[in-house]
DNA sequence: GATGAATGAGCATTCATTCAT
DNA sequence: AATGAATGAATGCTCATTCAT
């Protein structure tokens, strides 16, 4: 006796990827809060506002939900550095300067961080660990070195960056100085002028690449 | 019939004294390979060769072994710091060269860290959550990059840093350049060349604060 | 090709309250026999056949687990008291005798106690030292002695209780009387006659407050 | 090479026995407060100013320490009950009159209670476990029990106690009165009015056991 | 697709006891 | 006589996972 509800009618596929959502949000706000090892399938569940038994039903592992987790986190704060460098062509902006403006971008989404890009970095801290888990977030930091060395190649050719400077080492140096910078923002935002802190790094990676 | 046993006499102070070096070397080795939260008590002692009892008898809690673990760790890389900056007198280095040599004797222990150097890094990345514990880390912090901006200020009345860098903003940035490199370097020895990394750290700071 | 299996299809509310009934049971039993501090959440789990982590699963914490039990074991013999002494009219039989047959009806359930009036009286030992636990034997003695009170009280009005005794303080020595009598005869069983005890503390009742 | 102290010189068997009081009347404290289980023997070394392992070394076992201090805290409330029945010639004062004395004085003592007093009972809640342990508590209760038996046969040769109240089974009664109300008035001081309490049950047992 | 009951391993911690000093 | 280091069993509790509904 199925009456004809119109308007509310999701498909599975809708109330699943909507299931999904809430319970991403809250896992990156869990993890953000408590870390890794203090955010529970149970509390995400709750804190989605489902019940405690969905994460793992929807997700298989904390470890599957994790990597969904760390894989999401990564591609948005992807797109938004590549949206800032990119946008220009390369023959109209040195190679100086996309490093630069995707420092500046990183650190300035540490201002005011979303759960998840607090969630992101609190990922990169559980990778210390010699026997770390979190698998993606290896592979995705190296990825980023290799894009920035490729960027580093770049300002060998085009003359921006002093021909000194190892493309591959600089790149580590360059993500090291991005990772470690927002990490000592978010636990020292009473003490650190962020927005200082984020104009004097910009100054001191142009500085030292250039000549 | 007293026998000469010279060897096994230990006073109840000795014993203590042994029991905790071998049990914060356990908990270093065990937080270094799989973190705070990986690393129990029970594990800690059985490591040690002790009962899997002794760390809580000792410490009275985790949160206090870590603390401990935290503090000694702390302390042996700061006097190593110190010394090599300290060793030459103010007038005949520079505050640039200073920085510099901080930096790259900082990086150089991380070429074959100690698990104790190791489990200090972990403890780092173990404060990023907005409710972490380890309050001895946050604290020592801050105490390490007020040294460094008294450093940049330094510089500044000796004429090696250039004027434009705040000094309180400037430390953090590269606070953050050594530790985030440091983590990049432990997570990925295996892609990264840690010894050029390390010379291109240098140069790459060098560069930044001169003018 | 569903079969018609009906005897083991239970709703979860049903597998849940089944549990709960088991683990109140082998909690009373045990509660009984070892005291509270004694019976601990893994033993009540064996106990009642289902696994040592149930206890804690289903109520949350061990203080609520025991409330629950204070509170289903006073209710019970609350209800059985109520019955005991409401069944009467008011007008058909004099508070005294209402006292007496509460009296009565308490030390005849010790007698034979079951496991749960045994629990009951041993909870209440553990309200003992002054920074006891179990908040809800504390209200529910007090609820018990407000209504002898009353009893008394009545008592006075329809002149079956002389007049020199004062309600409240009367009420604690008849609830005094009622527990303390109940403990001897159940840690004293081997040598106090428990059906004389029964009949002579009637009398002792009877007499010290009629008049 | 020892100097002549002569003052605070005392010979062992007196330390002893001060290590002895300072242990008892911690560990009456300590029962008295947080009960058998809640009081460790860690704890009570600490608390008399001692090391954590004189209780042990002193009294060999928790069980022999917990034995010696209800021995003491018996020894010491008898004494008192029989310095105030025993005080006036058997012919001078009728039965009824002693036992009344003694839940008189008995129940005084809970005015204002000792942590010795106070520990006695929380030892008396602590035997009503059907496996309960310390042995010399039950032992001491049936004492009690017929040391009051004679007085009501005493009573029943003087007169003052009507014949058809057994001995036996009326001293359990008025055992179970006195350590009832003591319990209930040590639990609910805040409510139950003490003196008030005291003065009917006086009034309570005198008119339950005369004719 | 979703719920939540149930399991059992693992955790930090407490504690009586043993033993070397 | 006294101290306190060390042990190891036990406790309450958390949690990922399994499974019946």
């Amino acid at each position: 006796m199925t009456t004809h509800r119109t308007a509310p009618r999701r498909t599975q596929a809708e109330r699943r990827s909507e299931s999904e959502d809430a319970l991403l949000a809250a896992a990156a706000e869990l993890v953000a809060e408590r870390g890794l090892a203090g955010a529970s399938l149970a509390n995400i569940g709750e804190r989605a506002g489902t019940s405690r038994g969905l994460p793992t039903h929807h997700f298989g592992s904390k470890d599957a939900l994790v990597e969904r987790l760390a894989k999401r986190a990564q591609d948005r704060i992807q797109e938004a550095l590549e949206q800032a460098t990119g946008a220009a062509r390369p023959d109209e902006i040195t190679a100086v300067q996309s490093i630069c403006r995707m420092v500046d971008v990183y650190l300035e989404r540490f201002e005011h961080p979303t759960p998840e890009e607090r969630a992101l970095l609190v990922l990169w801290g559980s990778t210390f660990p010699s026997s770390a888990s979190v698998a993606i977030m290896h592979e995705a930091d190296r990825r980023s070195y290799e894009g920035i060395a490729d960027l580093v190649a770049d300002g060998h050719r085009d003359g921006s960056i002093r021909a000194d400077l190892d493309p591959e080492a600089t790149a580590v140096v360059i993500l090291g100085t991005m990772r470690g910078t927002a990490a000592l923002l978010i636990t020292h935002q009473e003490t650190a002028d962020v927005r200082r802190v984020r104009e004097n790094c910009q100054r001191f990676v142009a500085r030292a690449l250039g000549d």
